[in-house]
DNA sequence: GTGAAGGGCCAC
DNA sequence: AAACGTGGCCCTTCAC
């Protein structure tokens, strides 16, 4: 059982001395105590700071105007320094807080909840909340119930003991979980990522900026065109239909794909299993009400997952748009992002452009320029695929030379858009049937050109079946960060084997590419933390910084600089190209 | 009425 | 026979 003496810090005097033995320690808990989620709402209460033999509870209502207050200073030294380690879960929470709250960044971090989730490496059974870690972990049962008690009044003995437990808990599951981490080969991974929270935690607290006037602008029009669609496709559909009802056309739930599908086939569709996009895709040539249908999706699924519902996001004290990142998002470790999920904005400008500065404020948009294929070109070491980036000219076109055998200059707009759209597919994994019905041309010619395709890059073919083959036998694969993805599949079912044949190929790319970008934020925290630019956004292989007007060149620089540095410090031979661009709109 | 599953589509 | 990887969010359908 977990036992915690605690001691309570309501002066300038005893934090002085609670900081004072800390600081002798290499390693002590942190937590905290808010009286909301919300940074900008609430306030925080208390900070935990735990060594093995005592919890230090900083009550923070004792001292007046926290963020500035100099009785709070050693506290504040003890939290920024790299030593001792803070040892926090979720602690991405933790450090919005202390940096709003205490104004302090909080350095030297280990995340339990991060060491959590490398350590599952994408088991997507495992739960990694604190209570379930405590139980992984260390075979104990952890009582969460003062966790949403109120923590704006006086604290009660069993509030204060809730709050010591959890910070005096931290350092045996650290311990625990070093052991694990090493065994695994899992300490780099583990550093990448601790590294990567204080620039998670800055990035939530910037909040990215919406016009909401603009948007409410762009949906008037974007409603119309739905509308219109809409009528559109009733009417092509209802000519199958045996009778309207007695008030007109029998409309039919165009949201329902069971309404949609008996629909279309009445019309004498020849409907496949469902009616997804790329499958129904084919079809919309010779059948104008497909066509109509996948027009009335796009327009739909565009304005219900981004319409007016995204203005209630906007957080009313900043005017911003606080999203929610995971960091360890997939099991590949790529981020996810939620509330809204402003990762998977449309590209059409109209909405792309309601995201801009404020007065006086510039965006730096910089994308990595291929950088998986990039990633598996140097691991796979393939001559020709290496020197279709080395050459630095458009890489599609620079592989349609090499696989249809023709001069740069001679290749066509037909062997370019194949060539691109094989790179792009090579990553996933894609089969020929899969390659035909996107490019329109049959199976067996899709065959073919994969075939010339592998054989002009023989050591990247012979490196994705590797992959794929070896993520089978070890079920398991490791990115250049070392990450682990395991693999879990039932060995007599041909499809799980495909498929987990697929993931092994595309973990490692997908997985390196995430490892690259939060290098990059960490680097390029360091690279801002002098001026008042800001991280606003994270695609994937986007960062999306906001900065003074005046500034804009400079952090431009700062930004590709911090990507490109990351980049080459896992992909060594094949060049790293990053593109920044200065904008007012998110848009390219 | 509620919640999970299925189907679909957006981003990378 | 299978057919392209990772996520989030929406709507409908269906079981409880």
């Amino acid at each position: 059982m977990i036992k915690a003496n605690y001691k309570l810090i309501t002066s300038a005097e005893d934090l002085r001395s609670a900081t004072e033995e800390l600081s002798k320690h290499h390693i002590i808990g942190l937590d905290t105590e808010t009286t909301d989620l919300d940074p900008y709402r609430g306030k925080l209460r208390l900070v935990q700071l735990s060594t093995t033999e005592e919890v230090f509870i900083f009550d923070l209502f004792a001292f007046r105007d926290a963020k500035e207050n100099e009785d709070l200073k050693p506290l504040r030294d003890v939290l920024s320094a790299q030593r001792p380690v803070k040892i926090a879960h979720n602690s991405k929470f933790d450090l919005k807080w202390l940096r709003l709250h205490l104004g302090v960044d909080v350095n030297g971090l280990f995340d339990t909840l991060l060491a959590s989730q490398i350590i599952s490496a994408g088991d997507t059974d495992d739960r990694h909340s604190l209570q379930s870690a405590v139980a992984r972990f260390l075979n104990q049962s952890l009582d969460k119930s003062e966790q949403l008690s109120d923590w704006s009044n006086t604290l009660s003995d069993s509030q204060l003991r809730y709050a010591s437990l959890d910070a005096a808990v931290m350092i045996p599951l650290r311990e625990k979980m070093v052991e694990r981490l090493k065994k695994d080969s899992l300490i780099k991974c583990a550093q990448l990522e601790f590294e990567c929270v204080l620039p998670m935690a800055h990035l939530e607290l910037a909040g990215f900026f919406l016009d909401a006037a603009r948007w409410r602008e762009q949906l008037e029009i974007v409603k119309k065109k739905r509308e219109q669609f809409a009528d559109e496709l009733q009417e092509m559909l209802a000519e199958g239909a045996l009778q309207g009802s007695l008030f007109g056309r029998a409309e039919i739930n165009l949201d329902s794909h069971v309404k949609v599908t008996d629909a279309l086939k009445r019309l004498g569709v020849p409907m496949p299993e469902n009616t997804r996009g790329w499958q129904l895709q084919p079809l919309a040539n010779d059948y104008p009400v497909v066509a109509k249908l996948l027009e009335y999706r796009t327009v739909q699924k565009a304005l219900t997952s981004y319409g007016e519902n995204i203005l209630e996001e906007i957080n009313p004290i900043t005017g911003r748009i606080h999203a929610d990142f995971y960091q360890i998002g997939a099991p590949t470790g790529r981020m996810a992002c939620s509330n809204p999920n402003i990762q998977q904005v449309p590209h059409g400008e109209e909405y792309r452009r309601c995201f801009r500065v404020p007065e006086k404020r510039k965006f730096v948009i910089a994308d990595y320029s291929q950088i998986e294929l990039r990633i598996l070109a140097d691991v796979s070491k393939d001559e020709g695929f290496m020197t279709a980036f080395k050459s630095g000219a458009d890489l599609h076109r620079a592989t349609a030379a090499q696989v249809f055998n023709v001069a740069p200059e001679d290749v066509t707009s037909e062997q370019r858009s194949f060539a691109k759209r094989l790179n792009f597919g090579v990553v996933y994994g894609i089969g020929a049937p899969r390659f035909a019905m996107m490019t329109g041309v049959s199976t067996e010619e899709a065959e073919g050109i994969m075939r010339s395709y592998f054989q002009t890059y023989p050591r990247l073919d012979a490196w994705l079946r590797n992959a794929g083959n070896r993520a089978v036998r070890d079920r398991e694969t490791r990115t250049l960060s070392n990450r682990l993805v395991k693999f879990r599949f039932d060995e007599n079912d041909r499809r799980q084997i495909a498929g987990t044949k697929r993931n092994g190929t595309n973990s490692p790319i997908q997985g390196s590419s995430a490892d690259i970008l939060k290098r990059a934020l960490r680097l390029l925290y360091d690279e801002l933390k002098e001026t008042n630019a800001c991280l606003v956004n994270v695609i994937h292989d986007e960062i999306v910084v906001e900065c003074d007007e005046s500034q804009a060149n400079e952090i431009a620089e700062k930004v590709e600089r911090a990507m490109v540095t990351a980049g080459k410090e896992y992909v060594k031979e094949v060049p790293i190209v990053v593109e920044a661009e200065i904008k007012d709109e998110w848009v390219k």
